[in-house]
RNA sequence: GGAGAGGUGACCGAGUGGCCGAAGGUGAUCGCCUGCUAAGCGAUUAAGGGGUGUAAAGCCUCUUCGAGGGUUCAAAUCCCUCCCUCUCCGCCA
């Protein structure tokens, strides 16, 4: 008797019946192909009419085995024997059919599991990052850049000791940068920073960096990212490539209290990229990289405190880049630009004025239902009864590379020293600046 | 890595082929009772899918006893694989 395992939808595979044109209007303007959705459509009411029938058959076959054993026990063994191999012609019956059902299952799901989610209402239209709206920009002056800030970081690392790409080269490869010195402080400093700056609503958490498939799958990770990830054959773990997937992961197959929601979770981690398809674009000095330390803030929230909560997140995030002097904007991504979990999106850019670029430096996303379907977390509502199925949020409060690029750039000082800003001192041992100089053979 | 023992409902725990979605207990909720408290009595107490129903309720049905597969008319119970936990040994930051 086959079973038929609950599948990680992540639209809800109702909606193809109940909301097929809303669910329709939202891939349109992502820009999807309607014509998986329209097979999806017929797979599930396909699969559902025979499933109807299929259980039906196992309902028959099931009265009819404990029959048998009902005539056993009174010492009919005849009728027991009459009973049983009725039983058998109709389960090898019900099999047949069944196969037909998973098989169905299984096509379902591999279009849903490949479907993006629906973008939220409010999401700018667009087809392209071209698109996309910047909502604001902070602290943002070209005119007030002076010639000493026009360095990029890459130079400012060599000059000064601190960033050695060619012995990270040595060791791994390109795109593996080394950090020394202060510059290696810096990277410690900054993701400090963010979690001191968030410890007062977030609960610091230290998960495993590397992971289970389902567990990269329950994000949206895979199988769509497969080249992405860095996977270690022999364990078939993955490196992950952002704490997102270990907390998503967290309260994976859990009914969480609605009285505990907003759970919110941040955890410093490295993450690991395999940037398959970025060779030689944007990838000078810390532009892009392969292994890179973040600290990531998530939560999960009923639907109704999702839109608050992403304000939170999208104002701490803000808020560690205005502590460390740095200009940047918030960008606003269309429909056509999200990431494929994503309902709404803001990245915030950060401006590195040495290599004089907007550096996507977080990403605060909101998968209303999407993310928590496919992982199965849910919580309880404390009115009614049932379950409801959680939202899941969550943004860089700070990702290194790109803002070290920013920090050493924005605060070079015409000397060649780098001024650290004021929220980093605690973390400098005393010292308030990286002085000039220093290098090391 | 080697040897052994296990994984059952919110929790503890019984259950070696049918009468088991699962005894008993704890906890929780509701009600009764007791002038307070403690105790006592009764009831309820998993999730998910499909169908029926205007809806709620209810009713029918399927799935789930770590996961997956197999044997059987019938599996929590038998077999295989995997995961996890515990004990002992080995190794090790």
């Amino acid at each position: 008797m086959v079973k038929h395992a609950t599948v990680p939808f992540m639209l809800d595979p109702r909606r193809l019946r109940t909301d097929l044109e809303a669910v329709k209007a939202g891939l349109t303007r992502r820009g999807v192909d309607l014509s998986e959705i329209d097979r999806a459509v017929d797979l599930e009411a396909r699969e559902r009419e025979l499933r109807a029938v299929v259980e039906g058959m196992r309902a028959r076959v099931r009265s009819l085995s404990k029959e048998v054993g009902q005539a056993r026990r009174s010492g009919d063994l005849a009728a027991a024997e009459a009973k049983a191999d009725q039983s058998r012609a109709l389960g090898e019956e019900e099999r047949k059919i069944d196969s037909e059902v998973t098989r169905l299952a299984g096509e379902l799901r591999d279009v849903l599991l490949r479907t993006p989610n629906l973008p939220a209402d409010d999401a700018p239209d667009g087809a392209s990052e071209h698109d996309n709206v910047v909502v604001r920009t902070e602290g943002y002056d070209p005119d007030a850049y002076g010639d000493h800030q026009r360095t990029p970081h890459w130079d400012i690392g060599a000059q000064l000791g601190i960033l050695d790409l060619e012995r990270g080269a040595k060791l791994s490869g390109s795109m593996f940068p080394v950090f020394r010195k202060q510059g290696a402080t810096l990277v410690r400093a900054l993701c400090q920073l963010a979690l001191d700056r968030n410890a007062d609503a977030y609960e610091e958490i230290r998960p495993p960096s590397l992971v289970r498939t389902d567990t990269m799958v329950s994000t949206g990770h895979l199988p769509k990212f497969v080249d992405e990830g860095y996977h270690l054959e022999r364990d078939d773990l993955w490196a992950i490539p952002t704490a997102e997937v270990p907390l998503t992961s967290l309260a994976r197959d859990e009914i969480l209290a609605e009285a505990d929601l907003p759970m919110r979770l941040m955890a410093y981690t490295p993450c690991f990229r395999r940037e398959a398809g970025a060779a030689g674009r944007d990838t000078r000095g810390l532009l892009r990289v392969h292994e890179f330390d973040k600290v990531e803030i998530l939560a999960y929230a009923t639907p109704a405190q999702a839109a608050e909560v992403h304000a939170d997140i999208l104002a701490r995030a803000e808020g560690s880049l205005r502590a460390l002097g740095l200009a940047y904007r918030v960008v606003d991504l269309c429909a056509g630009d999200l990431g494929g979990s994503a309902a709404r999106t803001f990245d915030l850019e950060v401006y590195a004025p040495g290599c004089d670029m907007w550096l996507e430096a977080s990403s605060v996303s909101w998968f209303s239902d999407y993310q928590a379907r496919r992982a199965n977390i849910r919580y309880r509502p404390a009115e009614g009864s049932g379950t409801a199925v959680v939202h899941t949020l969550n943004g860089s409060a700070l990702a290194v590379p790109r803002v070290w690029a920013a920090v050493v750039e924005t605060h070079r000082r015409p000397d060649g020293s780098v001024a650290l800003p004021e929220a980093l001192w605690p973390y400098f041992r005393g010292a308030r600046s990286i002085p000039p100089n220093s290098a090391q053979p």
